[in-house]
DNA sequence: AACTAGGTTCCGGAATATGGAACTCCCTCC
DNA sequence: GGAGGGAGTTCCATATTCCGGAACCTAGTT
């Protein structure tokens, strides 16, 4: 009588395992038969199934963690493909509602790189599991990261945002760069900054407080200053974690996003990427009731 | 008559997901039914279940990808410590057969650097799937990969290699870097190539003969050519597809790892990385038997 | 040594998943 | 324009498969 469908022990399975992937803690059995409300002998059974096929993995404390087939895809490098598919009709929505130019940006390049540096920060520190050593790395070369667009829907209009996909760009002076600044996607980067125009922010303080504002609005304004005559903004995407994976961006000509627009768009923009978050942050849309305890 | 537990719906499911994650091309309904011998009605509702639960998504040609769940997962930033979990039996294995110092490598830094580098380079490239714009970067600054230690196993000898996780060295003169070279994990590095020691590979042409001989033998050595009195091997780690993803490097004083043992150490290293090759890019090891088609 | 917590195995019962057939939609070919 | 066919979903009776309580096992604790 719950599932709608004929599909309880997926449903069940698939709950547990997004239990497990969801959180960044490894859970223990006792936590998700309570989360799941399912018999211990239900949970012991689907749980060594998952396991038997590599969905879900064992720790030697009987914690479970993603299983290596979640380890293999994230390593196989088309996860930053699949993140477009799965962004390209958010984005579209937005072309569509602006008419401007739209961009997704992620952080790249820098010591370690984009994703591979949240990795890499995140990995030996955290890396408790059963690694040896600690974490201090004699790093030498530290380059700063920078925003690089990773996917792009044109203006329609003729005057608009050329084709940007591949290009890297600062993050003191985009606008997506500063929400990843902003929301902790992208590590500060060092003095000086380029003046890339007479409006650049070019010093650490007033960076610091324009992120400030960012922080507190939620999204990021660059008021002409990685290009004259650009104007963009841009806002946050999460990924059910606390830190930006990604940011969304509306481009166009100063003359047409004019600060009394700013503020309309930018709720477009935020509310498009707000939605995408949801889709790749919140648990799934499980339909299941779950009072079934009784009999 | 067929699983030896009772989880047939999650075997199946799992063998569906399993198809889809693994191909790096998506799948369609039909070849999901005929790969994995079941009903159609059944497939449908199984995948259904799974699209449900944002393990799978399909596109607008209906075909299947991986889910929402594992975008989200490869962007959450966690896989590089997992990588290292998964590894880390691996290694100790290792160095409890050799004594000396093990460590696990990837691909960082540089324009895109590591992981990111790898989708970057894929990503825009084959963003056949919905994203607008070709692929060109008009990308500025190129700064050289490096390989990362991310995992480490100590010498049990008093002279043994220090920590060095954390820790980037140039892909030209260590053995990590030049499997990741060879098996298409890092880019190649721009010239000049820097002079460590004496012995160091310093041009393009030495460099490519080098790697050669890497792919045909299936590891790399470095004597001397990163430091004085250091010689490693080292062996690829891929997980499912044709480029490394990360290699595996046993260390040792020059004085103990003398040119007659390398081969044995050597052939211990790549038997340690295939066997994590398996685990991350082996289909999960169902125990099915399909033959069900008939009543 | 007895006790508790955490987890697996067993088993009868019935709810649940199964697969053939019917049905819908869309495309192609004549 | 109509017939044909491929692709996928829905329906339904059936019995297979999964469920959950209880027994059982293994470690760690007092």
């Amino acid at each position: 009588m719950s599932s709608p469908n004929g599909t309880q022990a997926i449903d069940r399975a698939a709950m547990l395992l997004a239990q497990v992937v969801h959180g960044s803690e490894p859970v223990s059995f006792t936590e998700l038969t309570a989360a799941c409300g399912l018999a211990k002998s239900t949970t012991s059974r689907l749980l060594m199934a998952l396991e038997r096929h590599q969905l879900v993995r064992r720790d030697s404390d009987g914690r479970f963690w993603p299983g290596e087939l979640f380890v293999r895809y994230a390593w196989r490098g088309t996860a930053g493909a699949h993140l477009v598919a799965v962004a390209q009709p958010f984005l579209d929505q937005l072309g569509e509602q602006t008419s401007e130019t739209i961009n997704l940006g992620v952080a790249t390049g820098g010591t370690g790189g984009g994703q591979a540096g949240r990795d890499r920060a995140a990995g030996p520190a955290n890396a408790g599991v059963t690694a040896r050593a600690g974490g201090g790395g004699a790093g030498s070369d530290v380059s700063d990261m920078m925003v690089r667009q990773i996917a792009q829907v044109n203006s329609r209009y003729l005057i608009g945002g050329t084709n940007w996909v591949g290009l890297a760009v600062p993050l003191h002076c985009s606008a997506l760069g500063k929400v990843l600044l902003a929301f902790g996607g992208a590590a500060m980067p060092s003095e000086p900054f380029e003046a890339r125009t007479p409006r650049t922010i070019t010093t650490r303080a007033a960076l610091a407080a324009e992120l400030g504002t960012v922080r507190d609005r939620g999204f990021a304004v660059t008021d002409e200053e990685l290009e004259p005559g650009l104007v963009a903004v841009a806002a946050p995407v999460f990924a059910g974690g606390l830190t930006a994976i990604a940011a969304v961006s509306v481009s166009a000509p100063a003359s047409r996003l004019t600060a009394d627009l700013i503020p309309a768009t930018a709720a477009r923009c935020v509310a498009v990427a707000s939605a995408l978050s949801a889709t790749l942050g919140s648990p799934p849309g499980l339909d299941r009731s779950r009072g079934s305890t009784a009999a």
